[in-house]
RNA sequence: GCCCAGAUGGUGGAAUUGGUAGACACGAGGGACUUAAAAUCCCUUGGCCUAACAGCCGUACGGGUUCGAGUCCCGUUCCGGGCACCA
C-alpha cells in the first residue's frame, strides 16, 4: 500500500512540534546578519480572515523562510492595530466594551492564521490598545510636543533651545533675518516682548513651532461619526469609513506638523526600494512646487500683500488680483460701496460645503472695490473675491494672468477682465495657454538706464529664472518653495483610541510626567459623546490629574490648584501604527520604546508588505514619525521600510442565478436571454466550477425551497463577475475551510500560483484542485509503492542535476523577484521530470525539499524527517545553483528564412563569440543548410542564439 | 486636465527582457480502469481551412524600427490607480 499523503495529521503534528520547540524564536545574534520581514499588521474586525488576507502574509512568509534558510537571523513578527473605529462603532451598537470585542476578534484571527503555519515569532506580538504599548507612543507624541523643526538644519530639536533663543533674541536671526523655523504662521518678536510675556501667551506662541501642537484649524468634521478626520481619511468629501458627509469646521485640535518633514519626506523616497506608483503617489500627496513670492501693495495705501506663483514670467500679463473668500485680506480691501456685494458673496460661499465646491465648479466672484500696484508695471489691477482661490495653499492670495492660467481665464471671461498673451503665438481667443513653452513678447524688451528686466525674446523657462532672479535683487519678494502637504489633525473625539497624557491646568496643556506613563485609558459606561457634546471621556468619572500626588483621580476633585482635567480627546488610528516596527524588535522593554542595542542590531524593516491603499496614510505617517525618532536618537535608521511591497487586493468571483421574473423558476445562464431574468447573487460554497448544487440551493434560504429549474444539458450553469470579496456579495472564501479540505501547503501555494503578488485578481476556489494534485505528486516521489522511503545513496545522474539546477536557479531568482507564480510551474516540471528519471538519489531529493520547504513547510518538514534529518528544516541550507549542469553546447533546431539560417544554441554567457561561431557552423545540423552556401555574417545573442545570414 | 500602471485562448496567467507566443494550472471534450460513482492515469484543446499532411491568421487597434516585435518607437481606443480650482 502506497504511503497517503495526509496533510491534516502531517499539519497538525508540525503546528505542534514549532509550538513545543520555539522553532520561530528570535534573538538577536551579533554572528549572524539581520533580515526583517513585516507585514503591516492587521485590524482585527468581526468578520475574521477571508482567503485575500492571507495574500501578503504568505509571500512575506515565503521570504522570510528563504532567508533564514540562506543563514540570515530572520525577524519576522505579527501585532494587531486595535485602536479604531469599527470596535467602536460596535460598543455604541451592542454596549458591549471594545477592548473585549477587540480581544475576542484578536484570538478568532490569530486560530485563523495558526492554521497557515507561518514562521511568526509570536513571543513578540504587539497590540496597539495594551498600555505597555500605548506607553511608548504617548511617550512620542510627547516629544514631539517638546520639540521644534530648524529648517535650517532640517532637524528636530529640543523646545528648549527655542525658548533661550527667544529669552536671548526673540524671533531674529543671526543673520539680521528671522529664525528659520517650521510654524504655523510666521511671527516675529523681540526677547524683551518674549520675556515680558506671561505664562498663557508663551504657551501660546510656543505652540507656533511644537512638532505636535494644539492649533485652531479648518478641519474634516464629521458629524455622523462625531469626530474630525485626517486628509486621507476623506474622500471626495465623505468619510472613507462609513461614507458619511464631512464639513469644513474651525476647532481647535492637536496637529502634528508634518509639513515641517516635507523635502526630507521626499527626499527620502530616493532612497528607500518602493514601487514607481506609490512613490509617485507620495510625491503628489507632498506636492513641492517652486515658485516666487512678490509683494504688492493696495493702491492708496501702505499695505502690501504677498501672493504665490510657479509663473514669475508672466508678471506683464497680471490684468487682476484674487482672494480667497477666508483669507484676513478681504476686509482690508472691501471699500465702503462693496462691502455690500462682499459680504452676500462671503455668506454664499459659507453656504456650500466642501462637496459641493468640488461637484459644481461654477465660476463665481466679486470685487472687492481696491486695487493693487503691479510693482513690475506700476499699473494698478483690481482686486477681485473669489473661492477658486483657496485660503489653505500659498498665501491665500494670486496674482491673475488670464492669458496662461485656465482657471484665471474662465473667471476673466465670466466677469469681462481683459487677458494679455506673453507668448508668441498663443492664440487665447477661446482659451487659455497654459504650457510652459515658447518665447515670452509682450514684456520688457530694452534694458532702461536701471539695468531692468529683459523677457522678450526668452523661453518661458529663461524667463522665469530671469524674473526670480531680478525679484530677489531688487527685493520685491523671495524665491519659494511650497508643499501641498498639510499638518495631520492628531486629534479624534472617540473613545477608542489612545488617551493624550495631556493635562489642562488654567487652561494652559501640561504633559503628564514622563515617569507617570502611560496614562491609561479609563472606563466609560457610555462611549456616545456626552449631552454637554464632550467626546466619550467626558463620561469617565476617573479623569483629572493630581499633580502633587502624580496620579489619575475622581474628576470630582477638580480644585484648579493641584487637581486638573484631563484632555478628552484621544489619538487617531495611525498614532499606534507609525512606530510599531521599532518595538517588535524589543516588545517587552517598559524602559524605552527600544534598547539602543536593538535598535542598532535589527536597524530598519528589509522587507515591508502591505496594501497600497496606506499610501498617503500610514506609509506617510510612519515615515515622518520614524524620521522624528531619527532626529531625537532613538531609531538609528531615518527610513522605516526599506523595501515595500504592495500585494494585490483579492477580489471575490460572484456567483449568479437568473430568476424570470415575477415567478420562482431559475433559467441556467445559456437559455436566459430567452427570458426576462433578474440577476440575483448565489453563495458561491453551493456552486462548483460555475454549475449549481440544486438541492444546496433549496435548502440556502427557505423561499427557494420550491424553486424551479430550466436546465441545458441537465445542469444549471451559474453566471459570475468579479467583485469585491464582501458577505452581501455571497463571495466569501474563508481559509479554514480550504485548510481543512486541502490542507494549509495546498492553500499556500495556491494563493500564490493565482498570480502576480502585486496584482489584484480574483479569488476561485476552482482550481485549487490543481495545487493539491501537485502536493501529491511531489509526495509520491519520495515513497515506494510498499510505503518506504525511496531515497538512497545512488550519484544522481546527469538528467537530475539538469532538472534539479533549473528548478534551484527559477525558485531563487523568482523568490528575490516576488514572483512567485512562475516558481510553482517550475515545481511541477521538475517533479515530472524527476519522477520520469525515477530518481533515488538523497542528495537530489534532500535538495527538492529545502527548495519548497519556504512555499510548503509542513511537506518539507515530514520529508525532511523522513530523510534522516533531526533539525527543522527551516534551517536546511538554500540549495546552490551551479550552471555547469545546465550548459550544453548543442544545436537546437535550426530554423531557415529568407536566405538565412538561425540556431538555438545553448553556451555559457561568456564564451567568446569566436567560439560559438565555431560550434554552431561545425554543428552536425547545420551541416545541411551551409553546404556549398557562403556565409555573409553572424548574429550572436549572448546565452543562445546565432543567426547565420547566407549569401543569396 | 496632469501623472502612473495595464490590455495575451473559455478562465487564472507564462514567455529567459528583442529570439519557436500561449509554459503551468483550471475548465471543456475524448479514452482507460471500475458493476457504478469517486479517485487516478492517458490523449485533444487559440482561430480559420483540410480526410490528413500542410497552409494561413493571431498578443486591444493603426503605423514604424529590425533578419526577427507580445516585448522597442509614434498615434488611437478601452480598463485600473493617484493627484486636481495647489496659482
Amino acid at each position: 500500500m502506497a504511503k497517503e499523503y495526509n496533510f491534516r495529521e502531517i499539519e497538525k503534528k508540525w503546528h505542534e512540534r514549532w509550538v513545543a520547540q520555539k522553532t520561530y524564536k528570535v534573538g538577536e545574534d551579533p554572528n549572524r546578519p539581520k533580515f526583517y520581514v513585516l507585514n503591516m499588521f492587521p485590524y482585527p474586525s468581526g468578520a475574521g480572515l477571508h482567503v485575500g488576507h492571507p495574500l501578503g502574509y504568505i509571500a512575506s512568509d515565503i521570504y522570510a523562510r528563504y532567508k533564514r534558510q540562506q543563514g540570515f537571523n530572520v525577524l519576522n513578527p505579527m501585532g494587531y492595530d486595535s485602536y479604531g473605529l469599527p470596535a467602536e462603532q460596535y460598543a455604541i451598537q451592542t454596549g458591549q466594551h471594545p477592548e473585549k470585542t477587540t480581544f475576542q476578534n484578536i484570538d478568532r484571527y490569530r486560530e485563523q492564521l495558526d492554521k497557515i503555519g507561518f514562521s511568526f515569532d509570536w513571543d513578540r506580538e504587539v497590540r496597539t490598545c495594551t498600555p505597555d504599548y500605548y506607553h511608548w507612543t504617548q511617550w512620542a507624541f510627547q516629544k514631539m510636543y517638546n520639540s521644534f523643526f530648524c529648517l535650517k538644519h532640517q532637524k528636530a530639536m529640543p523646545i528648549e533651545k527655542l525658548i533661550a533663543r527667544f529669552e536671548t533674541k526673540g524671533t531674529q536671526s543671526d543673520d539680521g533675518g528671522i529664525i528659520k523655523v517650521a510654524c504655523s504662521e510666521e511671527m516675529q518678536f523681540t526677547a524683551d516682548e518674549w520675556n515680558s510675556w506671561d505664562e498663557q501667551r508663551k504657551s501660546e506662541v510656543l505652540m507656533n513651532y511644537r512638532l505636535a501642537f494644539l492649533g485652531e484649524t479648518m478641519v474634516n468634521w464629521c458629524p455622523e461619526l462625531g469626530t474630525v478626520l485626517a486628509n486621507d481619511e476623506v474622500v471626495d468629501g465623505v468619510s472613507v469609513r462609513g461614507g458619511y458627509p464631512v464639513v469644513q469646521k474651525k476647532m481647535r485640535q492637536w496637529c502634528l506638523r508634518v509639513s515641517a518633514y516635507s523635502q526630507r519626506l521626499l527626499d527620502g523616497l530616493e532612497t528607500i526600494q518602493w514601487s514607481e506608483s506609490i512613490k509617485e503617489t507620495q510625491k503628489n500627496w507632498i506636492g513641492r512646487s517652486e515658485g516666487t513670492e512678490v509683494r504688492f501693495r493696495i493702491t492708496g495705501t501702505d499695505e502690501e500683500f504677498t501672493i504665490f506663483t510657479t509663473r514669475a514670467d508672466t508678471m506683464f500679463g497680471v490684468t487682476f488680483m484674487v482672494l480667497a473668500p477666508e483669507s484676513e485680506l478681504v476686509q482690508k480691501v472691501t471699500t465702503p460701496e462693496q462691502r455690500k456685494a462682499v459680504e452676500a458673496y462671503l455668506e454664499q460661499v459659507k453656504a456650500r460645503t466642501e462637496r459641493e465646491r468640488m461637484i459644481d465648479k461654477k465660476v463665481t466672484g466679486v470685487f472687492s472695490g481696491s486695487y493693487a500696484v503691479n510693482p513690475f508695471t506700476g499699473e494698478d489691477v483690481p482686486i477681485w473675491i473669489s473661492d477658486y482661490v483657496l485660503a489653505g495653499y500659498g498665501t491665500g492670495a494670486i496674482m491673475a494672468v488670464p492669458a496662461h492660467d485656465s482657471r484665471d481665464y474662465a473667471f476673466a471671461k465670466h466677469v469681462g477682465l481683459p487677458i494679455v498673451p506673453l507668448i508668441e503665438g498663443a492664440d487665447v481667443s477661446e482659451e487659455s495657454y497654459d504650457a510652459k513653452e515658447g518665447i515670452v513678447i509682450n514684456s520688457p524688451s530694452h534694458p532702461n538706464p536701471e539695468g531692468g528686466l529683459v523677457l522678450n525674446g526668452l523661453t518661458v523657462k529663461e524667463a522665469i529664472a530671469a524674473t526670480k532672479k531680478f525679484v530677489e535683487a531688487n527685493g520685491l519678494g523671495r524665491v519659494k518653495v511650497n508643499y501641498r502637504l498639510r499638518d495631520a489633525i492628531f486629534s479624534r473625539q472617540r473613545y477608542w483610541g489612545e488617551p493624550f497624557p495631556v493635562y489642562y491646568k488654567h487652561g494652559i496643556p501640561q504633559m503628564i510626567p514622563e515617569e507617570c506613563l502611560p496614562l491609561e485609558l479609563p472606563q466609560v459606561e457610555n462611549f456616545l459623546p456626552t449631552a454637554t457634546g464632550e467626546p466619550p471621556l467626558g463620561n469617565a468619572q476617573i479623569w483629572a490629574w493630581d499633580e502633587v500626588n502624580r496620579k489619575v483621580v475622581d474628576k470630582a476633585l477638580i480644585d484648579e490648584k493641584t487637581v486638573f482635567p484631563i484632555e478628552l480627546y484621544t489619538m487617531p488610528g495611525f498614532a499606534g501604527s507609525s512606530a510599531y516596527y521599532l518595538r517588535y524588535m524589543d516588545p517587552h522593554n517598559n524602559q524605552a520604546l527600544v534598547s539602543p542595542e536593538a535598535d542598532q542590531y535589527w536597524q530598519n524593516v528589509d522587507l515591508y508588505v502591505g496594501g497600497s491603499e496606506h499610501a498617503t496614510g500610514h506609509l506617510i505617517y510612519s515615515r515622518f514619525w520614524n524620521k522624528f525618532l531619527f532626529d531625537i536618537g532613538v531609531s538609528c535608521k531615518e527610513e522605516p521600510f526599506q523595501k515595500l511591497i504592495n500585494q494585490g487586493m483579492i477580489q471575490g468571483r460572484s456567483n449568479f442565478v437568473y430568476r424570470i421574473k415575477d415567478t420562482n423558476t431559475f433559467v441556467s445562464l445559456g437559455l436566459k436571454d430567452q427570458y426576462d431574468t433578474t440577476p440575483i447573487h448565489v453563495d458561491v460554497n453551493i456552486v462548483k466550477n460555475d454549475v449549481l448544487d440544486i438541492e444546496a440551493f433549496k435548502a440556502w434560504r427557505p423561499e427557494y425551497a420550491t424553486a424551479e429549474f430550466v436546465l441545458e444539458e441537465g445542469r444549471y450553469i451559474c453566471g459570475w463577475a468579479v467583485e469585491k470579496m464582501s458577505k452581501s456579495m455571497y463571495n466569501v472564501v474563508n481559509p479554514d475551510l480550504i485548510v481543512e479540505n486541502y490542507g494549509a501547503d495546498t492553500l499556500r501555494l495556491y494563493e500564490m500560483f493565482l498570480g502576480p503578488v502585486e496584482q489584484s485578481k480574483p479569488w476561485d476556489t476552482n482550481g485549487i484542485d490543481g495545487s493539491h494534485r501537485f502536493l501529491r505528486k511531489f509526495w509520491t516521489l519520495f515513497w515506494d509503492k510498499e510505503g518506504n522511503l525511496q531515497a538512497d545513496d545512488s550519484e544522481p545522474t546527469a538528467e537530475n542535476l539538469k532538472s534539479l539546477h533549473k528548478l534551484i536557479k527559477k525558485v531563487s531568482s523568482d523568490i528575490e523577484e516576488f514572483s512567485y507564480n512562475t516558481s510553482i510551474p517550475a515545481f511541477m516540471v521538475a517533479t515530472t521530470e524527476l519522477s520520469q528519471q525515477h530518481c533515488r538519489s538523497r542528495k537530489v531529493l534532500e535538495q527538492l525539499v529545502a527548495l519548497i520547504a519556504p512555499f510548503c513547510p509542513h511537506i518539507a518538514e515530514e520529508l525532511w524527517e523522513a530523510l534522516g534529518h533531526t533539525t527543522t528544516v527551516c534551517d536546511a541550507p538554500w540549495p546552490k545553483f551551479d550552471e555547469k549542469y545546465l550548459v550544453e553546447s548543442t544545436v537546437k533546431m535550426p530554423v531557415q528564412f529568407n536566405g538565412k539560417v538561425r540556431f538555438t544554441l545553448e553556451f555559457p554567457a561568456d564564451t567568446p563569440k569566436e567560439e560559438v561561431e565555431r560550434l554552431a557552423l561545425s554543428a552536425p545540423e547545420a551541416a545541411k543548410y551551409l553546404e556549398g552556401q557562403q556565409v555573409v555574417k553572424t548574429i550572436v545573442v549572448p546565452g543562445r542564439i546565432i543567426n547565420i545570414v547566407l549569401k543569396g
